[in-house]
DNA sequence: AAACTAAGTTTCATTATTTGGGACTAATTT
DNA sequence: AAATTAGTCCCAAATAATGAAACTTAGTTT
């Protein structure tokens, strides 16, 4: 047992030190890495320099530390290009931030997991950790409920075996009963709350973007603080929010992407 | 010869299996890759399967086609939350974008080229193609002259011999000499320009970030539109700008970094 | 409906790469 | 100067990658 992940050979293998030295949060130095990890120290080392050559890591000779390479940043562009939720979600973002003067998050469901794909500030922005890439919890964000609330019962269970259930404020939701009881009332709303559930003092309003046919593509919210609004006020923008999930999937499924077209070509 | 990049063993060559699912700019099926690929069938088969156990590539069943993997755009948080500018820099970009009222850029250089690193859009954003994580070319953006101008001769040639020169627009600088010159004229002002020579329309003046000791760490810039404002006005700015490139300098120098007394663990 | 075609998947003997104990070197500490 | 620690390198044994060809669908055509 154990290995579910690295056990594709010498590129899982590989692959996993990118996240042993993404758990430091911080550039590590070499020793660092290895009491860390498994692997023989010349085989840590081998992979290290190979991931390093590669531009997945970055090595920085002043301080002698391992950081993640700047080829990931690249190549998350590239993801975040070709999903085609993103960039189609741009403009309305734009539109909504401008419009609400509000901070705009645009979600997806991963593994279980809430990720951030794209984010407006507030004008003036609010101290809250989230970021373009961020992942969080599902059962305690709006984003993560409203995108609950659109899955067929087994796929629920499935996530919501996968929750931890922590309690980060007076009010999160910490059983799968309190959880599943709102998901049926986020069902008959067609949007969720969230009543600093994650983090005090912040809340949101949130709500699903699905297709006509009700396939589950991300979630849109709008976030602000008790200091600034009500959950009431908030509450207001839902109709709005509704019209541009309602738009952002119109698009996705007009544009059955663009059959290429356009060559990259150019660059160079 | 050859191989400058795909040289080191399995790992490396699974990795340019990314690059090339990126190159298509959107989901590929296996056919497509397979014809712009040199490896066998069965090889590169099997690359894009443990790609895709790993999350580094996500297979999309209903339409038979594999995009780039959500696991580069968790990796790619971590890669910019890891990297000391990015991070410190968000506070003053928020700053900036608020008071000028105009779109604010971070950037870095990465193998002669300009990567955006980090984006603040004007409340009325400009229709223009810049992201977080996209590379742009070094001679023709004002960020990427701003940082040129800081680097030694040597570094310089080296950089100037991988641009291409290509003629955005009218004013596009497309000669080395060219830019030579104008990287002296910036040395002497402390910021460039970008007169509409990467976009029509667009212009902006850019400031370097660099350490007391010289060293470059980024660029920052702010830009606008021809039909908004006139380079003498963004010229205005530059003094600003420079008062932020120097507070993120100080931050990033001071910040040798914070040594690890808070601990990831938590999440779960 | 049978024959053809193309895309995707699996097999397996051969071949090349990874593996990792340990030796070596450089830098720091006692 | 000796000892400790961090980082780098080597090479025979062990293991994993390779890729031609066979096989399985799925989609067309006759």
């Amino acid at each position: 047992m154990a290995d579910t992940s690295s056990a594709d050979g010498t590129v899982g293998k590989a692959l996993s030190v990118l996240d042993l030295v993404a758990s430091f949060g911080r550039p590590v130095r070499f020793a660092e890495l290895q009491t860390k990890s498994d692997f023989p120290k010349a085989t840590l080392y081998r992979f290290v320099q190979t991931l390093t050559n590669q531009g997945m890591l970055a090595f920085n000779p002043e301080t002698q530390t391992y950081g993640l390479g700047i080829r990931l940043v690249r190549l998350a562009h590239g993801a975040w290009r070709q999903s085609s939720l993103a960039p189609i979600a741009q403009a309305h973002l734009d539109a909504l931030s401008l419009e609400l003067s509000e901070t705009v998050h645009l979600a997806q469901l991963d593994h279980g997991q809430v990720l951030y794909v794209d984010k407006r500030n507030a004008a003036n922005p609010l101290p809250m950790y989230s970021e373009a890439g961020k992942v969080g919890p599902a059962y305690c964000t709006g984003v993560g409920k409203a995108m609950l609330a659109c899955l067929d019962d087994a796929t629920v269970q499935d996530i919501i075996a996968q929750q931890s259930f922590h309690r980060f404020t007076p009010t999160t939701l910490t059983s799968a009963e309190a959880l599943l009881a709102e998901l049926k009332d986020i069902r008959a709303d067609g949007h969720s709350f969230d009543r600093e559930e994650h983090e005090p003092g912040i809340i949101c309003v949130a709500v699903p973007i699905i297709t006509e046919r009700g396939r589950l593509l991300g979630a849109l919210s709008v976030t602000s603080a008790t200091t600034r609004t009500t959950l009431d006020q908030l509450e207001h923008h839902a109709p709005r929010l509704k019209n541009t999930a309602k738009a952002i999937a119109a698009e996705m499924s007009a544009w059955r992407f663009p059959d290429q077209t356009l060559t990259p070509a150019a660059a160079e």
